[in-house]
DNA sequence: AGCACGCCGACT
DNA sequence: GTCGGCGTGCTC
């Protein structure tokens, strides 16, 4: 009688051990797989260890609990390789999530098909050296070129390029049509993957051009990992483990000793730490800004009386100025003259407080910055920053008017609606205005249709959300304006000045890089004043992060802290919220009772911060811990029903 | 997460 | 009398 130390590959409460044991009747390798009974259903598992129960009959004797047989075995020969152990490994010690996710994540989606066996490479032969990881700041359509003279020097090894999602396939297949890269996204069919894994390890395959999951190709030669964009909020996987991309990627490097090369429109806050440690080596390889930026206090412009929509007066003239200015030029085939984009917010993102007689916007009185409506139970006011909470005003404390009311930004409907109501009244040009936003476009053809149309020569209007970001290789628009900048950087409390210039950043990319002398603009709406603007143009990233690193040191927030978001959701709110004391408290004794107190830091929380969502309800709790303490010490105490995010995208 | 056990309401 | 609601608790 043997006993097999197992994975299950499903999930398992971090407070029960991940690693499970079962009776078999012989010994079984590490990766070999199994199925076995788990609280009576079926689930497969991976085989970690096994051993003799003769030589080891005290250690059994002593464990409390029966231990049961495996019902059958799927695969006697290891199936799972030591590099996608140590993978799995690290995702769930980063993550803090279940381990079984983690090794499910790893594998491809053949796994176990008998269709399509694989054989084991011993990978991972190179020990691990510290290879430098370096960060290219540069324009979108200026990385192709980037990638081609990092290829120029790699003559001997395998290059996997990382993108944020599918959208950028094309752009990349195009200008490497010569190399003729193999490319993997999600959705890769089964048989085409199959085929990519095992050339990929056989090293016919020299270079990958693919989307997070890419990472777990079984590569023999790696050399190079570049990440394109790494700011991208696309690299946050939505399922569990919820792992940071280009992290995941730096580590993949470190293993094969390849160099991790990031191509990102500016250097992150982050980044910038690391490379002040010279851990990373940053070459800016940016022009100044190709435009006119016009940033405009829009708190300002409403006590002024002026907003009627959408778009300021300013960003109307700007439009109408960039319209006939190419008609002017009599209509030439010169496509790109007379384009205007419009980048709409998303839903869902909660607007701020303003008096519609005196213009006065509510504001944090320990942050000065606007208090954020949140809709929960019921209606109440939230700092995004300090987390202060306070109930809904009815009255402005200013001019005690009644007329307050919450200014969600346009939605791209409503700016259509705006734009046509403007051409009626004579105001603007009559020119096609193009909408693209979830609610219109469904799917990829019809996006793609509209991708075709903007692309027409003459002049015409684009309204679309963030998903714009994905062509700003292959756009070109002689103004940009943007309704409300402060929507696109929605929830990232802590990291909004980064946000903020990163946006920017990468509208800029959809400008032409020359006009023949006449600039083309940029037109922000916001409520957030924009710190260090002409830094930012200027690319002075010293002084940019200097000024938020400090103001990060100040609040405790990453990267001098890691945040940790604690989620529990469900129909009823008085069980939520009663579900959420209990969390805290039992959070709070346990920091106490492992004496790191001063190394975690848990948010006192209100009701106020429930958050409803089509009949359920969300409470959300954050906490801040020390990078140097592991956050599983304190994370073994959230209860089971709790969802648990490390390093989450957003706070809210 | 699933899935069983367990203890109270409307049905043949 | 039992079928079934989902609250609570466990997983070798």
């Amino acid at each position: 009688m043997h006993v097999l130390e197992v994975l299950p590959l499903s999930v398992l409460p971090p407070q029960v051990p991940q690693i499970l044991s079962y009776y078999h009747d012989s010994a079984l390798p590490k990766g070999a797989v199994v199925e076995v009974p788990l609280n009576s259903r079926p689930v497969t598992a991976v085989v970690i260890d096994s051993y003799n129960l003769d030589q080891q009959k005290i250690l059994v004797k002593k464990s409390l609990f029966q231990l049961k047989k495996i019902s059958r075995v799927l695969s006697a020969e290891p199936v799972i390789a030591e590099w996608q152990f140590k993978i799995a490994l690290w995702l769930a010690n980063r993550y803090v999530a279940p381990l079984g996710l983690c090794m499910k994540a790893v594998l491809p989606p053949f796994f176990l098909k008998p269709r399509y066996p694989v054989e084991l490479a011993t990978l991972f032969t190179v020990p691990p050296l510290g290879t430098p990881s370096s960060w290219i700041i540069t324009r979108a359509q200026d990385s192709a070129r980037h990638i081609k003279s990092l290829l120029k020097n790699e003559k001997t090894g395998q290059t996997l390029i990382i993108v944020p999602d599918g959208s950028y396939i094309s752009y990349f297949q195009s200008e490497f049509a010569d190399i003729k890269p193999a490319t993997l996204t999600s959705a890769t069919g089964i048989k085409e993957y199959y085929r990519i894994w095992k050339e990929v390890s056989s090293q016919s395959i020299q270079i990958v051009i693919g989307t997070r999951q890419a990472l777990f190709l079984p590569f023999s030669n790696l050399k190079k990992v570049i990440v394109i964009d790494p700011l991208h909020e696309f690299y946050k996987s939505d399922m569990s483990p919820k792992y940071w991309t280009p992290e995941l990627a730096e580590m993949i490097a470190t293993n094969h000793s390849a160099h991790f090369v990031a191509l990102s429109p500016i250097l992150g806050v982050v980044a910038y730490q690391k490379s002040l440690q010279s851990e990373i080596k940053v070459s800016d390889a940016m022009k100044s800004w190709p435009a006119k930026i016009s940033v405009i206090d829009l708190a300002a412009e409403f006590k002024q009386g002026y907003i009627v929509g959408a778009l300021t007066p300013e960003a109307r003239d700007v439009m109408r100025e960039t319209l006939r200015n190419s008609s002017t030029r009599g209509g030439s085939a010169d496509s790109g003259k007379g384009k205007v984009l419009i980048v709409s917010a998303r839903r869902g993102y909660s607007g701020i407080l303003l008096c519609q007689r005196c213009g006065y916007s509510f504001k944090c009185p320990d942050c000065d910055l606007p208090m954020r409506v949140h809709q929960g139970v019921t209606l109440s006011l939230l700092c995004h920053h300090c987390n202060r909470t306070q109930p809904y005003p009815y009255a402005c404390p200013n001019c005690h008017s009644s007329q307050v009311k919450a200014t969600g930004p346009a939605g791209g409907q409503k700016i259509f609606e705006e734009l046509q109501k403007m051409i009626t009244f004579g105001q603007l040009d009559r020119v096609p205005i193009l909408l693209m936003d979830a609610d219109v476009t469904q799917n990829q053809t019809e996006e793609d249709e509209i991708i075709t149309e903007i692309k027409k020569p003459g002049p015409s209007i684009l309204i679309a959300t963030q998903k714009i970001f994905s062509y700003a290789y292959d756009l070109k628009f002689d103004a940009v304006i943007i309704p409300q900048l402060d929507a696109l950087a929605v929830g990232s409390d802590f990291q909004t000045t980064e946000r903020l210039w990163y946006h920017l950043e990468k509208l800029a990319d959809f400008l032409p890089a020359d006009r023949h002398g006449e600039p083309s603009q940029i037109v922000a709406q916001t409520f957030n004043q924009i710190e260090l603007l002409p830094e930012l143009a200027r690319h002075d990233y010293t002084r940019l992060c200097d000024f938020e690193l400090s103001a990060r040191k100040a609040f405790w927030y990453p990267p001098f802290s890691r945040i940790v978001k604690l989620t529990y959701t469900h129909a009823d709110h008085r069980k939520v919220i009663a579900s959420a004391r209990s969390a805290v408290e039992k959070l709070k004794m346990a920091s106490i009772h492992i004496q790191a107190q001063d190394k975690i830091k848990i948010t006192d929380t209100s009701p106020l911060f429930l958050k409803k969502e089509r009949g359920r309800f969300t409470y959300t709790i954050i906490i801040k811990i020390s990078p140097d303490f592991p956050p599983r010490d304190l994370l073994r105490y959230v209860p089971t029903q709790w969802l648990i995010d490390l390093d989450p995208r957003t706070t809210n």
